[in-house]
DNA sequence: GTTGAAAATTTATAACA
DNA sequence: TGTTATAAATTTTCAAC
């Protein structure tokens, strides 16, 4: 799927990914268009999904998160929790609890009323709410060390 | 904090991190170096947290994610779960699950293994594991139209 | 798949409204 | 703060290897 080189990039861009293509050639030691190009396909492959700016939810009244595990029969009700305004996250997972739904509000009244909303839902039999007090750790990064000196996957 | 053009910058870069300061300008009919400094007093004030690439973690033996439920009573719990390989988020949460941990890991059998780190971690009395079978929505992504049009912030 | 060079575009900087 | 203008740097394309 990809080599060293590949796996080098990508560490770069996990880093920062606002960064010109040619200091990337420059730390992976090779020409601007060269790069260019091993970008360009990890990109049609799929492998690179997208470029997203990482924003400071508190600044957006968004410094409450929560996770909701909803317990539902309806086969609509994951769809119906994407489109709930504030809804991050949502993970159909193996048990009682059907649905694990993340969420990030502004406040405690805020989220009063978003779990009403949630409760309100087609197919929605029970929720139980879970109220994060502190983040310790929230990355999207993916490790990539094991995919070193591996040679190609 | 920001106004409008602000949010319309951000909303354009949210949908697409890497693209050209001036294909921003152009698209919020401004100068390309104006918004260049807008951005820049975005990122200064931390509104703007760092830019990430986003990678397809199947393509990277990650393809299978569970939360973690785990009950301790060790103040250096947290820190010791965010070390642990292959835990994205480690939340501190109200009520006797102390701490909610998501995690990826590429199949069963090493999700086992993570499993048997975490319970083995110093002050962790039980943990209760959900497997993830789908995942319908996950984005980091913030809701910016309610700071249309509201004027400053 | 890579290189190297040219052309188009973008970014950085400074003077000015 | 924003704009324009200029120089420096970067991106993109393409022919050649």
């Amino acid at each position: 799927m990809f080599d060293e080189i590949d796996i080098h990039i990508l560490e770069i861009l996990q880093e920062k990914a606002r960064i010109p293509n040619a200091e990337v050639a420059r730390q992976v030691g090779m020409a601007p268009s060269a790069v260019l190009e091993r970008i360009r396909k990890l990109e049609e492959r799929g492998i690179i999904e997208g470029y997203e700016v990482r924003l400071n939810p508190a600044c957006f009244h968004q410094g409450l998160s929560a996770f909701v595990q909803v317990e539902s029969d309806g086969a609509a009700t994951a769809q119906a929790l994407a489109e709930v305004p504030s809804v991050q996250e949502v993970h159909q997972v193996v048990g009682p609890d059907g649905f694990l739904v993340k969420l990030r509000t502004a406040d405690h009244t805020t989220l009063a009323r978003i779990l009403g909303e949630i409760r309100a839902l087609e197919g929605v039999r029970s929720i139980r709410t879970q109220v994060v007090l502190e983040t310790v750790k929230e990355t999207r990064r993916v490790d990539l060390t094991e995919h070193n000196g591996n040679g190609r996957h």
